[in-house]
RNA sequence: GGGCACGUAGCUCAGUCCGGACAGAGCGUCGGACUUCUAAUCCGGUGGUCGUGGGUUCGAAUCCCAUCGUGCCCGCCA
């Protein structure tokens, strides 16, 4: 609704000053502060005041004057404070936020009939998914979700980098190597179990004599060069360890959760001939020239001062050729491309894009949006290395201290619905994952993160239990409700009776959902919904304790409010599945 | 050396893109509220040179310039 009534009060103000004569093009609509009592408001006053060589407040009384709201449906009172124009809105504005969020849709918008893609994680598969990479999946879960809110169709990507030296070492590692060798795993798990051979193999190649090591990269080279003419015994040996790792990482990641709708591996566009025609084009552009036998592109149209070597001096690709050519397999499938990246692929984003315009594409089909690293006080996280902690750990331990809470809580429970074991479960998951995403999801992306255990595992306010608890409590009023056989109408609910502070505030913060959604998807920032989840319990939480639902005293008021429950418990459902957090039933 | 990001209360962060009403939360700390739909809750107190210095503007945390600090990146790795 909140939609809506932004788009009536542009219209008034545009059409008063229009009337009057005054310029249009800055109307200055902002969200007043809490304690004014109106919606939306207006600094147009502060820009006419020079023009009309009067002082700001009484423009904004002119302004005020001429404004017609008569023919808006949400649009109520127009008045002004000093220099402010101020609006509020109508009875009808609450009525029809009652009824749009009674249903379970609610904040879902209208289909766009567009297709996006939004690539995220593409973790190398070489061992654990760390924390290090954890805000990968978390905030490109979040993205995803919130553009299928907004109505676009979503497809969620994980590019498997399956072809460079990095797999081909693996491989190599992993034939070379015997268990017997090894460490035990750290986890009964593919990923666990076959990270040791490419640590074991790196720190070998460290190791080595000058003539071993010669001997062992030329292995690693017969593997690239395999893989680069598409011969199929050499993609078979690598593709046993890259899907052998990669169903673990996935298993990790599925924890989250953190799904996806398709696995594209970088070697198919080396086997279907896509990344060598791509080659043939770029040699062939203005931009094109070989440097010391390999070939780049001169980027400095594009601000980029380094040249971007496109194809090896060996006549071999590298990863960002590829990636070329998977972005033109994108365009060609889907209407928008996103992906997520860490900071340091900054520059070659800027590089992709450059290549991928000289190439002929539409480059504004593609977004690309950045996230900084997480890294231990001591630290960054390396695979290879073996520093850093496993995103397994993390989630382990969220939802062993989660456990704790819920069992010190059973004690002095007050509510009398006897949660099993299996409820404890549920809740310890629920709230240990919860917790974990919320704290990533949060934040900006750009912003550095330090991890810490404690940080990371704090469950008080201003964390995923404090949001999931006011669902909780929704559904446990809409229980009772239930036990006492009291139909919920939202259609019987007068929403007139809603006439407390609370209940409008709640009515007002309902009605923003769809909005939040809208510019979360369109500026690619899921934590604007996480804000707002916040704001919201806080509005949940006064009205809870200011306004008895089943107790209230008029039978009209407990249809309203109960009507008002459910449209708080959809809006809180769905707040909670953008940013891929779960909403437990009871707590 | 160049480029990009970040710097807001003791700590963790919103707000910055698109300038506007006294800069907001949580944690911490101090005090208060459970015979009342779940106290993982709520109420009150405490706490800020918005890194620093200039500039633009009626008005700057927000825009511009400079500067300091931190992180990331700077061709044949991914």
């Amino acid at each position: 609704m909140f939609r809506e009534f932004r788009r009536e009060v542009e219209d008034a103000l545009t059409a008063a000053l229009t009337s009057m004569d005054l310029p249009t093009d800055d109307l200055g609509v902002e969200e007043p502060p809490e304690d004014v009592p109106a919606v939306l408001a207006s600094s147009v006053a502060f820009r006419l005041a020079g023009e009309l060589g009067q002082a700001p407040p009484q423009v904004a009384a002119r302004v005020a004057d001429e404004i017609d709201g008569s023919g808006y449906e949400y649009v109520g009172d127009v008045g002004t404070q000093g220099p402010y124009v101020n609006f509020e809105v109508s009875d009808a504005y609450y009525a029809a936020t009652l009824d749009g969020s009674g249903d379970e849709s609610w904040g879902r918008l209208e289909d766009r009939g567009t297709s996006v893609v939004v690539e995220h994680t593409s973790a190398n598969p070489t061992g654990p998914v760390h924390v290090g990479r954890a805000r990968n999946p978390i905030i490109g879960d979040a993205i995803a979700n919130s553009l299928d809110f907004a109505g676009y169709d979503v497809t969620r990507e994980y590019y498997v980098n399956d072809a460079g030296r990095q797999m081909a070492l693996f491989t190599w590692a992993y034939e070379r190597f015997d268990e017997e060798d090894l460490p035990v795993p750290e986890r009964d798990r593919a990923d666990y179990e076959f990270v040791r051979y490419y640590r074991k193999g790196n720190a070998w190649l460290d190791d080595a004599d000058e003539e071993e090591a010669e001997a062992a990269e030329a292995e690693i080279e017969a593997i690239i060069r395999g893989l680069e003419t598409g011969d199929d015994e050499t993609y078979e040996r690598v593709s046993h360890v890259v899907d052998s790792v990669l169903a673990g990482m996935r298993e990790s990641l599925g924890r989250l959760p953190a799904e996806f709708d398709r696995f594209v591996k970088e070697t198919q566009f080396l086997r279907d001939g896509s990344s060598d025609a791509l080659v043939d084009r770029l040699r062939e552009s203005q931009y094109a020239e070989r440097d010391e036998g390999a070939w780049v592109l001169d980027l400095e149209e594009w601000g980029i001062e380094k040249s971007f070597v496109f194809l090896r001096s060996d006549g071999t690709t590298l990863y960002t050729t590829r990636d070329l050519a998977h972005h033109e397999w994108k365009f060609e499938r889907f209407d928008e491309a996103i992906t997520v990246l860490g900071e340091d692929q900054k520059l070659h984003a800027d590089q992709l894009e450059a290549a991928l315009e000289i190439l002929g594409n539409d480059i504004d089909q593609l977004t690309s949006t950045f996230y900084s690293w997480v890294n231990l006080p001591e630290g960054g996280m390396s695979t290879r290395e073996g520093t850093g902690v496993d995103l397994d750990d993390l989630l382990d331990e969220a939802i062993d201290r989660a456990r704790d809470e819920v069992e010190k809580r059973l004690d002095s429970r007050i509510r009398d619905d006897e949660l099993d074991d299996d409820d404890v479960e549920r809740i310890a998951h629920q709230v240990g994952i919860g917790a974990v995403r919320y704290d990533i999801v949060s934040k900006q992306p750009t912003k550095g993160i330090t991890f810490e255990w404690e940080r990371a595992l704090d469950f008080e306010a201003q964390s995923a239990p404090y949001v999931q608890y006011v669902h909780a409590r929704a559904c446990g009023i809409l229980d009772e409700a239930d036990s006492e056989g009291l139909t919920v109408d939202p259609t019987a609910a007068d929403p007139a009776v809603l006439d407390h502070p609370a209940e409008r505030e709640l009515l007002r913060t309902i009605a923003r959902f769809p909005a939040v959604v809208e510019t979360a998807a369109e500026d690619l920032e899921p934590h604007t919904v996480a804000t707002y989840v916040r704001e919201f319990a806080e509005a949940f939480n006064a009205f809870y304790r200011e306004c008895q639902v089943l107790g209230a005293e008029r039978e009209e008021v407990r249809t309203a409010r109960l009507a008002l429950v459910v449209a708080a418990r959809n809006t809180v459902a769905n707040a909670l599945a953008v940013l891929g957090i779960a909403a437990p039933t009871s707590m």
